[in-house]
DNA sequence: CTGAAAGCGCTTACAG
DNA sequence: CTGAAAGCGCTTACAG
């Protein structure tokens, strides 16, 4: 159907090399040639064939990018990041995402769509460090996102969690609390993602002196508002009076928000919130949330450039973990007041 | 690096064409050779190079999706719908970003990755007719998802826009709002993507026998919620005073609530709002906001359907115009109540 | 049921 | 500065 290389040499008289020359931008092609050839592929329409191109340089200029959550605005603005960094080094991105199950990350960790994409920037979940064991070198680098830990060889970036737990909370008891929650999320019994952030909040609880009560820690199943929010009703529920709330992310923080709202409970003075991602949406709604807010921007930098000195064999050779910074952005829930 | 067919034919001591058979899960295969070969396979721990499969079959099994801007949840869940789907058709999904920029949207639109991806589903905004008259029948089916009308044989999926805002602006009028002022996006002045929703406003009312007072139109830059706020409170300033608020997409509206809060003026009972999408966002916030729900999954459905379709040879000659569902979702936003 | 061979459309040493 | 030829790793008629 489209026409090739070859028949664009044939028409312009040349041969094969000339034409790749002259599409590739190779220098040493006469002025007088050049100007043939391009008439040529004017005339035929031609377009490379790069899939042909991909077979013969091993490369294809792709990146897969798999996040849990699409419907995550984290996610969404993480990659949109991605995909603007990715293209300013030509690289285009394949997008999938996981939902966090175990399963699919694990599909997409080993061989997905081997020799098509040349790189692969993960978000996971549930994956284990097992899990990252049966992947191949020939699958490419693999840089991973976030939270939890690997005893693996590859590079990681994620925010110190501990520590912007700690900012978090320290911005709570500086502000007065004392009973400060903790909505986490748990997807099975036996482990919580959330670890980092919980322990964050455990050290600066101590630090500061305050008791850890743990009837003030709600896990939930899932990540979303709806999680948030649910948790937020168990732990009044069941009695708890706590007079701040740390989220694990945005979304809860802000189910906790609309939660806290619909039963008269008044935010930031009768309970002060802070969430975790920085999304667009926590600077609206009535109460603007306070949030500590990772550098998606420096994420999605690091992880591409991982990915591509990796490809270009610049980096060094030891897997390195990486921390971006991150800032606490101090908004209306927890607005210092007269209790 | 990896190991080819051939070294595992080699190895297997068979022809690559039965390494091929048993790859492919082609039948007419001994059990005993097969069992040989997926040893050979194992050992030598092959990994087909699907690069090479798409070269020679001219398929890929990817297919592009650009929509404006990951950041509108709109967009993001949308995204996540398709990718879905296309993974039950066997396809991955390459996603790109246009910010709504004519020259990006007429980048991807022609020849965009050449062979690489096998179809095109594009959520343009700015893209004229005339952009499409370049495209190539050999860079395979487009699919054109949103509001803007084409002169150009491809197909496109939208929801009746004209009808869906005229339900919008009808819910109002049945409230009892009269003077209900609309929020569009407009990028340059001599054009309104927004414009069948506009339209829609002005009909319904029209057809409720009230004035179509232009003065409560106010056009937007972009399509965020800084915008919707801006347009709200350029409204308000320049003494406008609608009972009710028609936006053209849920992020605008959240805008244009948070800015009425903040002046004071409460929803609904002195304004009522509408807006346009149903992100999941809207169900937050302090006032959880009514809209127009597009059915986000059938379009995604209808979209990659469309493209396979189109692959396989499948669907008639003739472009189609297809116009999934939708329905108004009634919250708080726009509760009844005594005026 | 299996094999030998051509070809998908490029790029790239190797010559000249 | 340009050409002829090999080869990237598959799939697929065509034989047998």
């Amino acid at each position: 159907m489209g026409a090739s290389l070859k028949d664009v040499a044939h028409l312009a008289g040349v041969s094969v090399k000339t034409v790749s020359n002259v599409v590739n931008n190779h220098p040493h092609v006469t002025p007088a040639t050049r100007e043939r050839v391009r008439r040529a592929i004017d005339e035929l329409g031609y377009r490379p064939n790069l899939t042909a191109r991909h077979l013969r340089k091993g490369r294809t200029g792709i990146i897969a990018l798999a996040v849990p959550e699409l419907g995550n605005p984290y996610f969404a603005e993480l990659a949109g990041a991605v995909i603007d960094t990715a293209a300013r080094h030509d690289y285009t991105v394949l997008l999938d995402h996981t939902a966090g199950r175990r399963e699919k990350e694990v599909l997409v960790t080993q061989g997905f769509r081997t020799h098509v994409i040349d790189g692969l920037i993960l978000s996971p979940i549930e994956l284990e460090t097992s899990d990252l064991l049966g992947r191949r070198p020939d699958d490419g680098p693999l840089v991973l996102l976030g939270e939890r830990e690997y005893e693996a060889p590859y590079d990681q970036i994620a925010i110190d969690n501990v520590a912007a737990a700690r900012t978090a909370v320290r911005h709570l008891t500086g502000l007065g609390r004392r009973r400060i929650a903790f909505i986490g999320a748990r997807r099975e019994t036996a482990r919580r993602p959330a670890h980092l952030r919980l322990r964050g909040w455990r050290e600066e609880l101590l630090a500061a002196g305050l008791p850890c009560d743990e009837s003030l820690v709600a896990a939930t199943d899932g990540y979303g508002r709806w999680d948030g929010a649910a948790a937020m009703n168990a732990l009044l529920d069941r009695g708890a009076r706590p007079d701040a709330v740390f989220a694990y992310n945005d979304l809860m923080a802000l189910g906790a928000i609309r939660a806290l709202v619909e039963r008269g409970v008044r935010v930031p003075q009768e309970v002060s919130v802070v969430g975790f991602d920085d999304i667009e949406e926590g600077r609206f709604g009535a109460v603007s949330l306070t949030t500590v807010a990772p550098d998606k921007q420096a994420i999605a930098r690091l992880a591409v450039e991982r990915v591509v000195a990796r490809l270009t064999g610049t980096s060094g050779l030891r897997p390195e973990r990486i921390q971006p910074g991150y800032t606490l952005v101090t908004r209306e829930s927890t607005a210092p007041h007269t209790v």
